[in-house]
This record gives C-alpha cells, sequence and structure tokens, in this order.
DNA sequence: CTGTTAGCGCTTTCAC
DNA sequence: GTGAAAGCGCTAACAG
C-alpha cells in the first residue's frame, strides 16, 4: 500500500503539502500545486490510512454495540434488525460499528477493555433494563453512550426510546372503536421498565374512555408464549358479563402463545377474542390468523440514537437528551369488533 | 488515559522495558524490574493503546462483515443470528467484527474503501451467489476472505457452507421412512448454486430409492411464499396416482407459503399431504402445525469461517479450505405416514 | 538485562 | 505557499 510519502515523492513535494491537500487545506496550497499533489495521488493510487489518523487524531471512528444475549440458539428479530439499522446510521456520519458479545450475567469487563484498551469511541446500548449495570457504568466512567431503552428515571444519561404507552393507548382506542368495552392486557413482571409505561397506555386509554379495569384483566408474565396461554385461560374463567372480549398483549410472542391457546381452547379470533401485539416480528405476518400489533420505528431509531450519540462525541450538546419515538399500529386479522 | 510513558516514570525504568513486560518477553526483563513494572502499570491504570498497537503492527484485528440487503423493512433471520456467533468465534481469536452496509447493487465500492483504508484485516461474505462480484474482487485483490457459500465451482476461494445435499437427503429417507413414495420438491431458479446442491440431494435421494420424480414434482420459484403456494397447486392438479404425498421445501418461508395454501383448499397438514422445510427460521416454530425443518449449524459455521480466515490472516495455509456443515433434521408436526 | 532510538503513517505547528 | 520536524503510543533492533 502506498502511504503518503510516496505520494510526496511522485509529486516532488513533501508530505505536509500532501496532507494539506488531503484535508481540504486550501489556503495552505497553491492551485497548480495542489493538482500535481492530486494527480500523484492517483497515480499511485493512494488512500490515507485510517489507523494511523485515527492514531493521531486520538479516536476510532467506531461505534461500540453489543448484541443482547441469545439463550438457547433463540434470537431477537427486533433488535437483529436493530443493529443493521444503527450501522446505517453510524455510517452516514462517518463511523462504523464494532458489534461485540459478552457474558448475559456480566457485561461490564467487556464494556471497560473496550474503554480501557481505547478500540471505541462510544457505545449504544440496548436492551436496557432498571438499575442497568451497563449505564450505571458508563456513566460513571464518564464515557460517551446512548441507550435504545429507558432504565431508572432518576437517572441522567441520553436514550431513545419506543413510546410504548401512546402506542398502547392507541391500540386500546383502535379496540374501542371497534365496539370493545372489555379489554384486557397481558404486562411484563413489575420490574420491567418498558414493560410498565406499555401498562401505562392500557391503564390511561381505559380511564380515558371510561372503562373498568375489572379484577383479573390485568395479567403479568415473562416474555413466552406460555404468558399469553396462562393470562387467556384466566380471563375464561371470569363471569360472562365481565369476561374479556378484547386484550393487548406486551409482545407478538406473548401474543402468539395467546392466540395458541385460543385454538386449543376453541375461542375463535377475532370472532370470540380480539388480541393486539407489539413489536411487529417477523413471525408475526406468518402466524393465522396475522397478527395485528404496534410497529417499533427501528430505522428512525437508530438515526436518532446516531444523532445524539455523534454531538456526544463532538463534545457538543445533544439537541434533545431523549426522544420518544411512536409506533404504529399494523392492522391484520386478529381484531374483530365483539360479538354482540 | 495513562501512556506507557507514564508507566515508564512511575517504574523509573525506560519504555522499553514496560513494553517487554507487557508483550511478555520474559528473558528480556529481571524478575523485580517485571515486578516493579506490573505494579506500577496497576498503579496508574495502564491498558496498551490498541490503534497505536496496530499502527506499528500495521493490522487492524477487525473482520469486515457486510450485512445482507434489506428490502422492506425484512430482515433474513438466519444471518442475523449468524453475525452473532460469527462475532463470538471472531472474539475467541481476538479479533473484533465491523459491521456494514452497502448498496444493494454494487457492494465492491464498499469492500474497496475498506481495503485502500486499511480498516479491516479481512473480511466474511455470506450470501453469495453465483458469479458473485464480491469473490471476484476480493480473490483479484488478494485480500484474506472466507465465505460462508459456495459460489461458481471452478473459483479457488475458501468457503465453509452448509451440505444442502446431505440435508436434503436425510429428509428424504425420513419421509420415506414414514412410507412416502411420491415426494415433491420446490427448489429455487437454476442458476442458484445452494439451491441447486439441496435440489441434488432430493434427486439422488429419490434415485437411491428407486423411486420416481414424476413430471411436475420438480417445481421452482423464488423465495417467496408464493413458491410454495403455487408449487401445491401444480401438485394438486395431477391424477390421483402420482400426486404427491410429501414435499420438501427449499426454505422455511416457501414451506410456510405451501402450508397456508394448503389451508386454503382444505388439504391437511400433515395429515393428507407432509411438508418439510430448510432452514429452521424463528417463525417456524409458530407456524401451525409446526415445522418440521432443516436446522443449520450456524454457531459451528461461525466457527469454522473464522478458523479458515485466521490462518489466512497469519499468511499460513488453512488446514481445510473448504468445509460442509450437516444441518439437522428437526422433527415437529408437518409430516405424517401418508394416507393408504 | 536495560535503555536509546528509529520508525509505523499521519497531522499540524512553526519557520522560512 | 511550502517544508522541516515534532509527536500520537507503541514495538523492536541495536548498543551497552
Amino acid at each position: 500500500m502506498p502511504t503518503i510519502k510516496d505520494v510526496a515523492k511522485e509529486a516532488g513535494v513533501s508530505i505536509a503539502t500532501v496532507s494539506y491537500v488531503l484535508n481540504n487545506k486550501t489556503h495552505l496550497v497553491g492551485k497548480d500545486t495542489r493538482q500535481e499533489v492530486l494527480d500523484a495521488i492517483k497515480r499511485v493510487g493512494y488512500t490515507p490510512n485510517i489507523t494511523a489518523r485515527n492514531l493521531k487524531a486520538s479516536q476510532t471512528r467506531l461505534i461500540g454495540y453489543a448484541w443482547h444475549r441469545v439463550p438457547n440458539d433463540e434470537t431477537n428479530p427486533l433488535l437483529d434488525g436493530f443493529a443493521y439499522f444503527l450501522a446505517q446510521a453510524a455510517e452516514a456520519v462517518n463511523y462504523h460499528l464494532l458489534t461485540f458479545t459478552h457474558a448475559d450475567d456480566d457485561p461490564i469487563p467487556v464494556y471497560n477493555e473496550m474503554i480501557r484498551t481505547q478500540r471505541v469511541d462510544g457505545f449504544v446500548l440496548s436492551g436496557t433494563v432498571a438499575d442497568d449495570a451497563r449505564i450505571r457504568f458508563l456513566t460513571n466512567e464518564g464515557f460517551p453512550f446512548v441507550s435504545f431503552g429507558r432504565s431508572n428515571p432518576g437517572w441522567a444519561f441520553n436514550w431513545v426510546d419506543t413510546d410504548g404507552k401512546v402506542g398502547v393507548q392507541t391500540a386500546v382506542e383502535y379496540l374501542i372503536s371497534l365496539g370493545h368495552q372489555r379489554i384486557a392486557m397481558v404486562a411484563w413482571p413489575e420490574e420491567s421498565v418498558t414493560g410498565n409505561y406499555r401498562l401505562y397506555g392500557y391503564i390511561e386509554a381505559m380511564q380515558a374512555a371510561g372503562l373498568p379495569v375489572h379484577d383479573g384483566y390485568l395479567q403479568r408474565g415473562e416474555n413466552e408464549e406460555t404468558a399469553g396461554a396462562n393470562a387467556l385461560n384466566q380471563w375464561l374463567q371470569l363471569p360472562n358479563d365481565i369476561r374479556p372480549t378484547a386484550a393487548i398483549a406486551i409482545t407478538d410472542i406473548v401474543a402468539i402463545g395467546l392466540m395458541r391457546e385460543a385454538e386449543r381452547q376453541g375461542v375463535q379470533i377475532p370472532t370470540d377474542f380480539s388480541v393486539i401485539g407489539f413489536d411487529d416480528a417477523p413471525m408475526s405476518q406468518y402466524v393465522h390468523p396475522a397478527l395485528t400489533t404496534l410497529r417499533q420505528a427501528i430505522p428512525q431509531t437508530g438515526q436518532a440514537l446516531m444523532t445524539i450519540l455523534e454531538a456526544l462525541l463532538n463534545k457538543t450538546e445533544p439537541k434533545e437528551a431523549h426522544i420518544l419515538i411512536t409506533p404504529r399500529l399494523i392492522l391484520r386479522e386478529t381484531c374483530a369488533p365483539p360479538l354482540r
């Protein structure tokens, strides 16, 4: 590979001059000299070595992004797609994504190592939880990062998140517009920050419409099919006049679990029962009936994250430290007016 | 961030000595000096700057991996999971993954840029096709790379691939063991290298069992649901005595398309018709009935790729230039003995 | 054994 | 306008 020296020799100038040309310091180099250098660059086929540039500038132009944990060969389709759009957004501002993995239970050493070796200029986090150790650590280190997802309300850090509350509100309002009055929800465990925002959306929308949230309407469970199945079975045991006719599931996985249980129990969806998921996972269009769900705006999320992070990396205050992105309700086949 | 100089000062030695300690040149430094340096390193909290090391060594310890194209917000679940395991395999040998994106139709400029700027030490390709422009380009450049997937048989390059032929053979044999005799297949267009290997598996297994491949048994289409739907409809038009009782679909997507069409046509799966997919996409366990399919061994594939690439990067001959990895048949609910 | 020193390839001050 | 030279942080050849 040719270096700046080769170009200098070829053009008969000093390496400083070549550097000026490369960095467009037009006021520092004569028009003809400039052209000569440009020609020489072309002739020798030169491109600046990025490692040398980075060393000089004490940067890497690399953003670290850790893959979410993968339990048993499973992947999280939402976040898989996210990484792609994040990479694209990073490239638009001349950064690249360095993806790495870490032990499920203890991510900190890897983050620490990346900071100490100066492998990356900043991080993007995803899958954040309450009391997130990574957020605490990075804040403490004063190392630049943004998070896809909120954490403890008291913590001061930059984030972008899907507006789960508004999303679920929209979904509930849609069910109401269809004629439903007895609407239930499967939420996540109480500790889940993300889950609670979505839950608030449900509660508020019900209250706003003056609809009661009967005992048992709110069920909770992990992000598994069984959560949906269990919830449905609870609801089926409620007396006829308060038994829900529709439900919001906190994710598509949960919604699908509910649907499969409905099939087992002879409950027809959407005729007997309507359901709306959250995420628009790839499989959701393949289940039968195809799942009506809230789609997170992943491409925009990636861009918003990079906008904030770029500001941080330039040591300027980001315009907005927190950005909420509204999900879109994708109408498919799991909702219908309630049986009269 | 402390540098090697700070450590040297702290320990009262030269930077060379510190460097020797860092690089475990034990024969070059006294036992007590070594300990003193080690202590100083700990005291000042020093970790070598990787950019400087890389500049010195003319390397990056970065592997470039391009995301497959994403048409309309869709992602390829198989490859999404692949990136994770590839990253893990890379980290095991002290590399990191630099993920990047490129225009669908013209990936070469991005690869070229990465090489010229010396951003990465090598590449891993996926989604390779016949006459793959990337393979041609990288071979031409003499730049280290490995491919997940084969391309033109005549081309000399290193690859790892799922053994589609053996996989489909296994699937066909399984159907035969269930009692099926009239087995059909939906393949990809003739140009698809990967598709043809899978197809050979079908042909050979049928021949080996002395089973006829009747006219119309072999259908082709793109990787879409419609391909499966169309194929089924063709088969349904065949006369009763040669109408297939089971089929191999070249991917899960195609299998799912077939299943949905079967439902529309009143064909019960697996009672009336058995089907086997390929890939074990995440959605495949959620469709109803859950899809029996061939699962690619993605973690091993990532490791195999890195083993080869690491050899290339060390300028040694890889032990095996080509590695075939056998997929595993995952039995679920879409296969049953044929109706008598 | 330990230190001095010359780079790796680039940017940027400071003279001229 | 142009160039000499210092230096980013590190490794390693060479002296001693």
